[in-house]
DNA sequence: GATATTAGAATTAATTAAAATAGATTCCCG
DNA sequence: CGGGAATCTATTTTAATTAATTCTAATATC
């Protein structure tokens, strides 16, 4: 018995942008779906482990290096692609989006970060692929600090918060928030300040992720309801 | 470019037996790892989707079928197979033991169960995906009401108890244990009483999964610490 | 009758969440 | 320049939930 079918690696990148949870989508330069909006990825090379294939496709097509990377889930369906048989493995991958400048390279016709309420109609079964990602991105934000990776390096409380919000889809007091985060100790306040329109400029803070790694080895239970 | 790389799918059987935590493995009959145990599973075929072909193998080399199921984690490093390149998708599933008996088939030299901490060297990576099952199966458990796919239709609720420390690996009171679970109101009182050895027989519990259903959809979450 | 096990109620302690209050620092506008 | 509006920050109080403990009692075996 003799298979024919691909393997091949998507992923989905998050990143928060414009106070918003944003998407990074290539435009497809080829066939099937040319001209459509997809999520980077492409065929795994012979001798490339998964990871491996998931960052060159995204270095390729979209210039970008990935913060946090794991596994998301294998889309296997015997039809899900028009020419052979490809199984994908998905990715979950966030990154800052200022810290990186996206560019259509070889791969691909055109790159862009979408506004997760305002997506295009996508390729393949892409948008049964984001549906997941995002139910992983809603409840892995509740018990591990990953939204630390989403922001810039140095952010406000109140960008946080916003982004818990977004993400979250709810209300969140702020007080008892920040009372909450500060509890855990993993935050640095810097010594700088930040004026945005009016109001009393707000501290920037860090993410401390050493003093994390090792809270969480004596047990410490990142936690946000 | 033409890839040479194989998709198999792989199970990780989870039972609940003789107070144990239980997983079926087979004794292979072929090369590589010939007489070694390892996880049921096989290639997939050309035209099924990767569950039926995970329920097929479970068919053909242990005759077990499966109460739940679900994906785990793809595999895919180059070398995990010694012939050619294969990537496993690997599934998590839940049988109540007592309801089927085992019996190697065309595929298989033998099958059996396994108490998890009598485990024999396993084939190829399976230790690793053994790994990653076992840690899905405890954090699932706390916050899923997967237990009850682990023990018969009728349980005695110090099966459950047990079930959960062992799982989990600590102790858990008795009372408040129960407080708990009877708080959800989806276990269905029988009019059955089971005496074993001496002491107040115990009465016989059902898992009202219409009710769970029911409850989930209106906001309820089944949470056990 | 002693002992083991199940069953459940009642009480207390501890933790967590929600809300109220107040102070600080800036911009905006008159 | 001064008072409001806006935003950030911090502390305290109250309520609600959850966990731990104590206490009773039923029903079996030995």
């Amino acid at each position: 018995m003799m298979q024919n079918i691909r393997v091949a690696v998507d992923a989905v990148v998050f990143g928060y942008k414009d106070h918003q949870l944003n998407v990074l989508l290539i435009k497809r330069k080829v066939a099937p779906f040319q001209g459509s909006w997809a999520l980077p990825g492409g065929l795994v090379l012979e001798n490339e482990s998964l990871e491996t294939a998931v960052e060159r496709e995204l270095q390729e097509e979209t210039n970008v290096t990935i913060d946090y990377l794991e596994q998301l889930y294998s889309f296997g369906k015997p039809n899900r692609d028009p020419r052979n048989r490809v199984i994908s493995v998905a990715y979950f991958a966030l990154v800052k989006p200022s810290h990186h400048e996206i560019k259509a390279d070889t791969d691909a016709q055109d790159v862009a970060w979408f506004p997760i309420n305002e997506l295009p109609k996508l390729a393949f079964d892409h948008h049964i692929i984001l549906d997941k990602a995002k139910a992983r991105l809603r409840s892995k934000l509740t018990y591990e600090p990953i939204g630390f990776d989403l922001l810039s390096t140095k952010f406000l409380f109140s960008d946080l918060e916003k982004l818990y919000m977004t993400i979250l889809e709810k209300k969140i007091d702020r007080r008892n928030f920040r009372k909450k985060i500060m509890s855990f100790e993993i935050l640095e306040e810097l010594d700088e300040k930040v004026s945005e329109g009016r109001g009393r400029p707000a501290n920037l803070f860090k993410f401390n992720k050493k003093q994390y790694f090792k809270l969480q080895k004596e047990g410490f239970l990142f936690d946000i309801k």
